[in-house]
DNA sequence: CTATGTAAACAAC
DNA sequence: GTTGTTTACATAG
């Protein structure tokens, strides 16, 4: 089994009150609360907020410094008047759900319908319903004819804020947990249920494509009413850097209590975000009764207790000692999450008995670095193309008797790599510090850690991080900034690559050969370049492409995908091998290893944004408004991260236009509005750091207890306000598939921000 | 065959 | 020189 470590090691992340207000009043965002317990009432009364001027004036007091421009969150928008009016109907309900918000059908109803409650009020799911018996539940009281009038009509009504009424999908989500007996479901579930319920779905047909594999669990049953709230959690660190980046906060149980507005907005979007990107996450409510009662002892322990502090800094760390019952015994839990799959690798305990047994000039195996055997490899330095001798690399003999698959032991660079982000406290790394990482924890590659000898194991690094869409890169805006690498949850597990093989097929015999073919490519490459429409198009192969904005470089032609201009390095032009014209990207399927609901228009309308911008070396902080009082009550690393927080300052970022057009960073600062966390990393603590076990002999404990506890901290808020007006309300709106510019960049982008919208918008749609 | 390691070309920074 | 992306090729299973 798996320990739990890798999935429930959670940061801690707190929304302070002055985010919710934020979020909902779409005024800047302020990483910190304050130090007085002001801001902080929001959650201490259990969520009763309400935008009031006075609450205003204390956000304002609170707001970030003012600044030339936003490079880290969306510049605060003069007036956002349409939330203003779309939002106190949802809004007043939320103060009072402190009863049963959940298990009322009929608030659910409300929110659904916000006018009148013909259609989308929802009637208690039946006691005897199960969860595969229910015939129609969202229709629950509404007669079938109507029902299926509601549904099927596609036309536009007034009265009907979607397709299928006025539920939104947080609604239908709700109604399918609810009606589970379990009160959870795995995300499949939740299509299946939505497809066999919902007509409108159904008739959208091929229910059975892009299955979920990760599950939601939605438990809702706890019978204690200060319990019934949420907040969820990203059963590991992959997801939970990702989740990060899309700076959708994960919470501490400890905050919940205090933030329940806050956590609930958010996990509306984080609910549906997940549905959209399969994130493993957990929505659970604190320590449902139903799961985790029964044989987890930490949420009898738990009392949450008022604190005066910024809520988006962590007072305590909070981790599962052991799985919460449902990982473990859960059937749902078909499919290892990825980083599951990264620490249950066979065997790894012998890593600790993985003696290097030859001294380092030994090099019993690795042929890297200086290569003896092969004067001539130096490939192009060469003047002319000399024919390349076949590398001859033969295991020795040696480490063949050890059975072990390489030099260093039983992992491959993509294991260690995994490994070494996962041991990282957010989760993600620089490239030199997986080199150092590897230097750190690896005999092998200590041993190789000369510039020379490096050169080797390096590239295999970078290789199998660009190989891999097991790995992603996130873009970190700034110059001469590498980027973040992390894991990418939603890497497929099995299959991967198919382009390697190609080399064996391909009768080349002498590098002159392959050189000029190459070249040829490139010149190809170079003359459409110059104008000639290309049939290709910057597409995933898996996940692991780079999402590239059309917006730079293909103004309004759908038709002709243009090649950029130039190709930034970390933007890959690969094109998919079989398919060369991509017209419409909604016909081939190049996310066939992402699940999304059958009935989205995958292509269309979503796919896992590889590139994400990840400025939080850009934040700026006033740490005297961070709450710096209680620093008490943080852990060391908080406080460190405090510190550094109050340390850095730097007003700088203002990265202006450099001169170029609206650059490839530029646009990703659009579609990536992600935050800074104020708890994220930067590059003054080295990556090691919070290693509590920094031996690679210790290797096969990772998962185990090796993983360090990251606090993170991610406000979402933000993001809010750097939304157009103009953006569609309904999902809907985003998944027509005639929407012009729509590609896989465009379409995340447009998620999020449609997501956003709905945070903006007072959770208009999505708030349960 | 696939998975992996290694080398290297190339490009952008 | 570094960071990334790809391709090529070799070996092991
Ligand atoms: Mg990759």
């Amino acid at each position: 089994m798996h320990s739990l470590s890798e999935m429930a090691t959670m940061p801690a992340t707190t929304m302070s009150g002055s985010g919710g207000h934020e979020m909902i009043s779409g005024g800047t965002f302020s990483n910190c609360g304050s130090s007085t317990s002001s801001v902080g009432h929001l959650g201490a009364d259990g969520g009763s907020f309400v935008p009031t001027s006075s609450q205003d004036e204390a956000m304002d007091e609170l707001g970030p410094v003012s600044r030339d421009r936003c490079n880290t969150w969306p510049m605060r928008r003069p007036n956002l008047d349409i939330n203003a009016q779309t939002s106190p109907l949802i809004h007043e309900e939320i103060p009072e759900e402190e009863n049963d918000l959940y298990d009322s059908s009929e608030h659910i109803g409300r929110l659904g319908g916000s006018s009148t409650n013909s259609n989308g009020v929802l009637h208690s799911p039946d006691a005897n319903s199960t969860y595969s018996e229910v015939s129609s539940p969202v229709m629950n009281g509404v007669s079938p004819t109507e029902s299926n009038e509601v549904s099927s009509n596609s036309k536009k009504s007034t009265t009907r804020r979607n397709a299928w009424g006025n539920m939104s999908y947080a609604d239908l989500i709700t109604q399918a947990i609810l009606q589970s007996p379990d009160k959870r479901l795995t995300l499949s579930q939740v299509y299946e249920w939505m497809v066999q319920n919902v007509p409108y779905f159904r008739d959208k047909g091929d229910s059975n494509r892009r299955r979920a594999s990760l599950p939601i669990i939605h438990c809702l049953s706890s019978t204690r009413p200060q319990r019934r709230r949420f907040f969820f959690v990203a059963l590991n660190r992959s997801v939970l850097s990702l989740l990060h980046h899309y700076c959708w906060p994960t919470f501490l149980r400890s905050s919940f209590a205090h933030t329940s507005l806050v956590i609930r907005s958010q996990l509306c979007s984080t609910f549906f975000l997940a549905v959209c990107f399969s994130l493993p996450i957990f929505l659970i409510s604190p320590l449902p009764a139903a799961t985790m009662e029964a044989s987890s002892s930490v949420d009898d322990d738990f009392v949450p207790e008022p604190r005066e502090r910024c809520y988006t800094w962590p007072m305590q760390q909070f981790v599962y000692d052991q799985p919460p019952p449902q990982m473990m015994t859960s059937p749902m839990m078909r499919e290892p999450t990825v980083g599951q799959m990264l620490t249950s690798t066979p065997s790894s305990s012998n890593m600790g008995a993985h003696l290097m047994p030859l001294g380092m000039h030994m090099v019993p195996g690795g042929s890297h670095g200086v290569n003896m055997n092969n004067p001539m490899s130096g490939g192009s330095a060469g003047g002319g193309p000399i024919p390349k001798k076949k590398r001859c690399r033969k295991k020795p003999t040696d480490q063949l008797a050890q059975k072990k698959p390489n030099p260093w032991g039983e992992d491959s660079y993509s294991d260690i790599i995994a490994k070494a982000l996962e041991s990282a406290p957010d989760g993600r790394l620089k490239l030199n510090e997986i080199y150092q990482w590897f230097s750190d924890n690896i005999p092998y590659f200590r041993d190789r850690s000369s510039q020379e000898e490096a050169a080797g194991w390096k590239n295999s690094i970078r290789h199998n991080l660009s190989l891999h869409s097991r790995f992603m890169r996130i873009q970190n805006e700034g110059a001469g900034k590498s980027s973040w690498w992390v894991i990418n949850p939603d890497a497929k597990p099995g299959r991967n690559p198919r382009r390697r093989e190609r080399a064996t097929t391909i009768d080349v015999t002498n590098k002159a050969a392959l050189d000029k073919s190459r070249g040829r490519a490139r010149k190809k490459i170079k003359d459409l370049r110059c104008g000639q429409i290309i049939g290709s198009v910057n597409c995933m192969a898996g996940s692991q492409a780079s999402i590239v904005s059309h917006d730079l470089y293909d103004e309004e032609s759908m038709q002709g995908n243009f090649e950029p201009v130039f190709r930034p390095r970390t933007q890959s032009n690969l094109s998919v091998p079989g398919s060369s014209a991509r017209v419409s990207p909604s016909m081939e399927q190049p996310f066939d290893d992402l699940d999304f609901p059958p009935w989205v228009d995958t292509a269309s309308n979503m796919a896992i944004p590889n590139d994400i911008v990840d400025r939080t070396d850009q934040m700026r902080i006033d740490a005297a408004r961070c709450g710096i009082g209680n620093n008490g009550n943080m852990n060391a690393y908080a406080q460190q991260q405090h510190q550094m927080q109050q340390i850095k300052q730097e007003p700088k970022i203002i990265k202006q236009e450099n001169g170029a057009p609206p650059s490839y960073h530029e646009l990703n600062s659009v579609r990536g509005p992600c935050a800074q966390n104020p708890l994220l990393r930067t590059q003054m603590t080295p990556p090691g750091k919070y290693q509590p076990m920094n031996m690679y002999q210790a290797y096969g404990n990772w998962g185990a207890a090796g993983v360090p506890v990251s606090a993170h901290a991610c406000g979402v808020q933000q993001q809010s306000q750097s939304l157009g007006s103009a953006l569609p309300i309904d999902l809907e709106n985003l998944t027509l598939p005639d929407q012009p510019l729509m590609d896989v960049d465009m379409d995340v982008e447009s998620l999020l921000r449609h997501e956003l919208s709905q945070t903006r918008d007072h959770q208009l749609n999505f708030d349960l």
